[in-house]
DNA sequence: ATGTCCCAACTTTTGGGA
């Protein structure tokens, strides 16, 4: 089983990458994240057209996440209580899986970093209650880098959202509900950055960060066959300020 | 310190968000 999550940064904008990405990448499952549409705008005929079906959970200008499954896709739940379109989840092929988009944060002291610290919280709870019969993978923008070597420069954001310490023990408590991150699995110690700004030719220059992560159930990693990031996805034209991150699992 | 991209709208330019 491959899994992927992608921010692509409105899928209106990315339609044609991302199925061609699909093609050749051949995913059973896609999670995605920032899709900026409405429900009736998600693009399900396209998917379909490439053996794909989707639940989308939208709500127009911002946000949107959706499932996109070539391996069935069965009992969809939107949401959390803050009624923005930013967690989906569905089982696909025996597996829970969940396309998430967590807040932003925008700065330490905006009410909006206090609405993440919450957003993860419930979060940690729906995952702490869930159906251990059942193995789960979660994936998304956690628009969290669980530590220093998850980004180019620590110091140079100091102060900033991403990188505090109260974000980080979010991550770590959704952890111990029985999870693990499924590239540090394969990759320990490489940087496997995900995001880079548009500006200032940060990608060129390796400024990034990898805060698109996928957890897996801890009984899991031993199945784990591959976990990376396709980083040239993040190249040529009209590219996401996101790459995907790929896990190949043995079911 | 911010050089880009994407969206909506009192739409051909600006403001919000990332």
């Amino acid at each position: 089983m491959r899994v992927a999550t992608w921010n692509v940064n409105s899928l209106n904008a990315r339609l044609e990458r991302v199925l061609e990405w699909l093609a050749a990448n051949g995913p059973d499952v896609l999670l995605v994240q920032e899709t900026k549409l409405r429900d009736e705008a998600f693009p399900s005929s396209a998917f379909a057209d490439l053996g794909y079906e989707g639940a989308h959970v939208g709500q127009g200008q911002w946000n949107g996440v959706a499932v996109v499954s070539r391996v069935g896709l069965d009992e969809v739940v939107r949401g959390l209580s803050d009624g923005e379109a930013r967690l989906v989840g569905a089982t696909c092929g025996g597996l829970r899986v969940y396309s998430c988009y967590v807040p932003n944060g925008r700065a330490l002291d905006d009410p909006h970093y206090a609405y993440k610290l919450a957003w993860l919280e419930e979060l940690r709870g729906l995952l702490a209650a869930r159906d251990r019969s059942v193995p789960v993978l979660i994936g998304g923008d956690f628009n969290v880098a669980p530590a220093d070597r998850d980004v180019w420069d620590p110091g140079a954001l100091e102060g900033m959202t991403h990188v505090s310490g109260p974000e980080r023990r979010a991550l770590e408590a959704l952890e111990a509900t029985g999870l693990v991150d499924a590239v540090r699995c394969v990759h320990p110690d490489e940087p496997c950055f995900t995001w880079w700004d548009y500006r200032g030719g940060a990608f060129h220059r390796g400024w990034g960060m990898r805060i698109d992560l996928v957890y897996l159930d801890a009984a899991l990693a031993p199945r784990v066959r591959a976990a990376y990031v396709d980083r040239d996805a993040r190249k040529g034209t009209k590219p996401s300020d996101h790459a995907p991150v790929v896990v190949e699992l043995d079911l």
